[in-house]
RNA sequence: UGAGUAACACAGACAGCCGCGCCUGUAUUUCAGGUACAGGUGAGGAAAGUCCGGGCUCCACAGGGCAGGAUGCCGGAUAACGUCCGGUGGAGGUGACUCCCAGGAUAGUGCAACAGAAAAUAACCGCCCGCCAAUGGCAGGUAAGGGUGAAAAGGCAAGGUAAGAGCUUACCGCUUCCCUGGUAACAGGAAAGGCUGUGUAAACCCCAUCCGGAGCAAGGCCAGACAGGAACAAUACAGUUGCCCGCUGUGUUCCGGGUAGGCUGCUUGAACCUGCUGGUGACAGCAGGGCCAGAUAGAUGGCUGUCUGAUACAGAACCCGGCUUACAGUGUUGCUCAUUAU
RNA sequence: CGGCGUGUGGCUCAGUUUGGCAGAGCGCUGCGUUCGGGACGCAGAAGCCGCAGGUUCAAAUCCUGUCACGCCGA
């Protein structure tokens, strides 16, 4: 499993520092961190839903990373963050969206 | 067959591949741990809302009084409850059945808008009688009638009367007492009384019963970091809630600085399943069986195929008993009513 | 986990304590005024008081449940 981002001051580093792009599902920020690693942080606000759409929102993220993490370029902390068009949506629709970004960050190695 | 009513049950399943948390075992290693492999296990009927009750932990092993809060027909169940069961009374339905915060208004206080004479110690119109200056006025009697209102001073009939009136009587209602049945609420019956009083207690209140406070971020252990200064105070301050008493402890407040960790509590329980017994029932007892989530930014997911079609509400966070609310589609059983056939 | 508050015309708020008529300002419509507009004056419309049930003769107000939003503490 890829390493993650759990405190809240590394969430507020990437935020203020790191850069952004946005499509229609999702919002991926993304920073340098000067390590061997990626490291990764999965945001659903609670304007997305109840508690069953955000975890459902959450899993289907992290599938998306798991399958596709040897495509990313090593060293950034990246923060997705979901947006409420992510509710309800299928795994291809979300998967496409995580690798459009990271097209437009030009982390993808592929 | 149709309509209805009540009680339950399910909440997608199976197979393959790729992944996640926990436990156990084996191997390895830098050995309070990490990694790899194998096996086992892994969200709900409401996990939800947080509306009640309890366990557990800490605070004087938990005290007294006032205040405050909750409950409210009777009996029972339960660890406890505002929950449940069985009755009583009332309401709805042809019925099965369902619903009801259902104590007290002669303990006291308050309120009853508008209309109306009057909203609670009744005389506006009307009716009757008397007097006078007589198509009118004054004094008195009268609650049968009128109109107002949500509600009008027991209802209705007969007697009675100047006109009337529980003034008297029959029936009904109410109150008191007695008898019978029932643990009781209450029901049935008999007698007496006088209708001296309406409604509201989900108005204040009274009565009875119950309630100490805080909450797993409780509480305990380990590791680590930092820097102290000022003010106040033993008639003070804190520990526990609003207040007082009692008890215990010695600090409290402000400024500045530091603090991003780990372990435990953490799941064997007033539990669950099956059967028997007792009870109308809630429930209780006995026997047997197995262990059935324990995450810590938070574990159940993705893809493919088959099953007519795969879809509702919704995610444990210390645990348990209830209540309330949301919910696609199904299934089972009992009972009631209507129609038809035999 | 614990506590508090707010839902009323299109918008911002009173009224709830002590039950009986739903109000104010801005905005909107019409008329007047002006050469015309603004300002001003006059008149008017617009609300099942978040939802459901109950108590009461009567509920925005009292009681119960529920929904949405906001805030605070650990």
């Amino acid at each position: 499993m890829f390493i993650s981002i759990r405190k809240n001051y590394e969430f507020l580093n990437v935020y203020h520092h790191g850069k952004s792009y946005a499509n229609k599902y999702l919002v991926m920020y993304i920073l340098e961190n000067q390590k061997p690693v990626n490291r990764f942080g999965i945001t659903v606000s609670k304007k997305v839903g109840n508690s069953v759409i955000r975890h459902r929102v959450t899993r289907l993220i992290r599938e998306s990373i798991r399958l596709n993490e040897e495509q990313f370029a090593i060293g950034y902390d990246i923060v997705i963050v979901a947006r409420n068009t992510a509710r309800g949506k299928k795994y291809k629709d979300i998967e496409s969206a995580v690798l459009h970004l990271g097209r437009l960050h030009k982390v993808l190695e592929k």
